[in-house]
DNA sequence: AACTTAAAGTTCTAAAATTGAACTGTCAAT
DNA sequence: ATTGACAGTTCAATTTTAGAACTTTAAGTT
């Protein structure tokens, strides 16, 4: 399967895998939320080869993650920051976080601690419904088919052929 | 970066991301969510190779997100289930689904709707504060160094190499 | 008894993605 | 006149992934 094969298919997982579903993107992000904006920094901290990080930044660009502005003429130099679109990433970013820091950390403990503006105290990111306010379990949640549960026409017969 | 570099980060996203952070973990931790439990059943739902499925699945064993039990004997065969640091995923998977509501959804909405069996509701997940209950914004956090922030010494000097 | 099907893989070659390293162009500072 | 910073681009070598066929064990069918 090729990656816009994977933003095709009828289902939300599988079309936000398509923009942000490898390693260097979620770590570019990461970076974004810690307020770096610049080619070389991201490079410098990542370790990603120059190639493909020019790659992941057209791309997160084209799919309206992160908008590129230049930020001086002559030479001209650009800068990414992240759009709404990228800034409603948050949550998956927290909830990747959060999970490393439950079941990835060594003895020493996390290595990042998040303090919440709002109320002033060091807390986790948690999950609930939006109807009731009670955290959310897998176990407690049934799937339904919505609207656009069918592939459209023309997605379909492509599936076909590749079945 | 190799991916067991990734692990040895003092980040816990770069260490999430280790363990999920590619495009068939998590097309196959969505199956586990909906109850798929079988290679046959990944392989034709997903598209993926069979190759690579194996690869996959032995990873997530490997790394305690799944856990594989025999259902019959003779010949033997197993089946994939979700561990409790498996359903903990549940966060991760939730928030990237409703991010791909939000931003990837054609004019006939969403593939599938979430019904939140406590208050018998549909509901959408939120991200909030695990001490004011606050919905959280990336502008409203500030981020510390936690007790495990650096490198241990080992680890410290491989990187210096590799800068 | 021979043939087909099912499930859970394994093996192999070709194609695609990633790495590593060097190179380009524009300007400012020494 | 030379060096350095920044934002990339180019290219060969390596690694990963895709696609297809094959293996094993046993049950069901003709």
């Amino acid at each position: 399967m090729k990656w816009d094969e994977l933003e095709e298919q009828p289902c939300s997982l599988a079309r936000t895998v398509a923009v942000i579903g490898d390693r260097w993107s979620l770590l570019i992000l990461r970076e974004c939320f810690l307020r770096k904006r610049r080619f070389e920094a991201f490079q410098s901290v990542l370790g990603i080869t120059r190639h493909l990080l020019a790659e992941r930044l057209k791309k997160l660009v084209r799919l309206g993650v992160l908008r590129r502005i230049p930020y001086q003429e002559s030479p001209k130099r650009y800068e990414y920051i992240l759009t709404q679109k990228g800034l409603d990433l948050y949550p998956v970013i927290m909830s990747i976080v959060h999970w490393g820091d439950t079941h990835m950390v060594d003895s020493r403990g996390r290595p990042m601690l998040h303090e919440h503006r709002n109320c002033g105290k060091l807390f986790d990111p948690v999950m609930v419904c939006s109807e009731c306010g009670e955290p959310l379990a897998a176990k407690q949640v049934h799937v339904h088919p919505g609207p656009g549960a069918r592939q459209p026409a023309v997605a379909s017969l492509k599936a076909e052929k590749v079945r």
